[in-house]
DNA sequence: CTGTTAGCGCTTTCAC
DNA sequence: GTGAAAGCGCTAACAG
């Protein structure tokens, strides 16, 4: 029962409260034979460290936060994972914060992250970017951003450049004879998945149709909101949903409207997982690797907190185009 | 820049630091003058409350420790988010900790909560019941118990009973001629599953058999794994695949090899997702709501670190089968 | 209503 | 190689 304290570990094993911590901290300078009896005392008294006081009088916590969109999220734990597999070798636990896509409750998980005085803090945000930098000024830790689009000005960035997917896609899309495309989104990614999404229409030489492109407010919505876009006359002939949850019920609406996917209507999905290849026809999908961008944001942010930043403060990743046989030729009666 | 401190703050708004304190702690005794100084200095310095600090003085910290078994786990997610929910409204925290579903690293998570001093936490565990028992006891602090098959007999437990929709599933598939029965696992639910489904089959005048029951050791494995098994003759006419992650590799085996759900080989899933219905036919399952039981939980774990608990110590949930295209009549030929 | 004071459990000089 | 002592930032008990 933690109420034992190193002054109970000290009293037993007949040494000063120094001695103890020395051997908590497996500092060298402490005397094998004086080693073991601590140990004993230790194991005898169940004793486990205080982390609270530990980490305030040490003034670190060796725990860094890791502050995420949306934990329920597909590929969110994946990420977590990720920082977990590189922090935990250089003795740093993870604390999981959750924005619930809110830049509101996302203010709060921050601060909570801070208040607990993690050594640095690897963040996903959902906020504007002028927000994000200037709360990262004001907590004065180390923060390394990933999951964006485009780099900070002020904080190290692992980002992922959409544009290529998109173009791909687009080009793939445009070739096969579509010309209205549409697009399910939800969350606070649609914003710029829109805008580049506009940009590859744009280069493959079609025009963005806002009569085909939908917010979904919550995501149970998501199937009514897809099913009232096929319904109405001309309806889109491809159709991106993002983020990953949008896929099951848009695929859904889609089959429940009489339409057969790869044939009547195309459908690609954000983010590549087991799923994708499980659907009929498999699932094509713009792809991205969280798990290892959320690594490389960790790496670097180990770095900052040591102080020897070596690593560039933008690092860049890609997402691919994966076309599978949900894409195919457009209707002929298009 | 938290490095500021109530002494900081004190200075500035020409006030003791006993008054900082009472204003951070919305104690109603400070005139209110003197309360909108104080905001005032706390605003104008950025002053951020040391956690570390607060919870090593006042012996409680206002957060409590979430153990889960696998957070990559669909599920997992929208369980901690219910625990979240039920916590939040009362002021606490919810630290998560992963045990990556194996039992050293649950040990070392459970100890991490420990460490922090959460004032109670809710365990979905991964090791066997006698080690959880001891844990439970050497921590000293209010544990709950949840995703539980079956209650312990000293700690409260918030369990599901998942008999009821073994028999259904069994029994409706006894009806409808299917003989040979496979079962899909991996991780530390597949003994209890095993033992759930050998009672359900055997009230339905089935047995079981070896041959068609795997346990998947890492989950890129399932694919080979169910197709080998499928490749076996004979080969099942019905299997249960589980947990949830377990389904898309399988669906994917199944079609691979020219079967079709439903007709040619009956599938259940675990686990009730929006992927059920979006899969071509749609998905039978067992379906367990964990995010009720993730919040009776905590809701139980409020009042055992209040010291008043008025609900009992064990919670019954159940879950249920639900019948879907992809479970049909057993194939003429077997 | 507010100031003063004594620690919470631990790490970290500084002596010896 | 080890002990003694100071103090991290905060809360809570006690004066006033």
């Amino acid at each position: 029962m933690p109420n034992v304290t190193i002054a109970d570990v000290a009293r037993l094993a007949e040494v000063s409260l120094g001695t103890v911590s020395r051997v908590m901290n497996h500092n060298p300078t402490v005397r094998p034979a004086t080693r073991k009896a601590v140990l004993a005392a230790i194991a005898e008294l169940g004793y486990r460290p205080n982390m609270n006081a530990r980490n305030l009088r040490s003034q670190r916590t060796r725990a860094v936060g890791l502050l995420v969109t949306d934990l329920t999220q597909a590929l969110v734990p994946q990420a977590i994972r990720g920082v977990e597999m590189a922090l935990h070798p250089h003795g740093y636990a993870v604390l999981v914060g959750d924005a619930h896509s809110d830049p509101a409750v996302e203010r709060e998980s921050f601060n909570s992250l801070v208040d607990r005085r993690v050594d640095g803090l690897i963040w996903f945000p959902a906020s504007r970017r002028a927000e994000v930098e200037e709360m990262v000024a004001e907590a004065g830790i180390p923060v390394v951003l990933f999951g964006q689009t485009s780099p900070s000005a002020t904080v190290p960035t692992v980002m992922v450049d959409e544009h290529p997917a998109f173009d791909a896609m687009a080009a793939d899309l445009a070739a096969l004879g579509h010309r209205r495309f549409g697009f399910i989104g939800a969350g606070p990614t649609v914003r710029g998945r829109l805008r580049r999404l506009e940009t590859a229409l744009g280069r493959a030489g079609l025009t963005r149709d806002p009569r085909f492109e939908v917010t979904v407010p919550n995501r149970d919505d998501c199937y009514a909101v897809v099913q009232a876009m096929l319904r109405r006359d001309p309806r889109p002939t491809a159709l991106l949903a993002t983020p990953h949850d949008m896929v099951p019920p848009t695929v859904r609406a889609i089959r429940d409207e009489g339409l057969r996917i790869g044939q009547d209507i195309s459908v690609i999905g954000f983010g590549d997982t087991e799923w994708a290849m499980a659907l009929d026809p498999t699932l094509s999908v713009i792809s991205v690797d969280y798990t290892t961008h959320a690594r490389d944001a960790a790496t670097i942010l180990l770095q900052h907190i040591d102080g020897i930043a070596t690593a560039p403060r933008v690092i860049r990743h890609q997402s691919t185009y994966v076309r599978r046989g949900s894409v195919g030729p457009a209707p002929v009666d298009a």
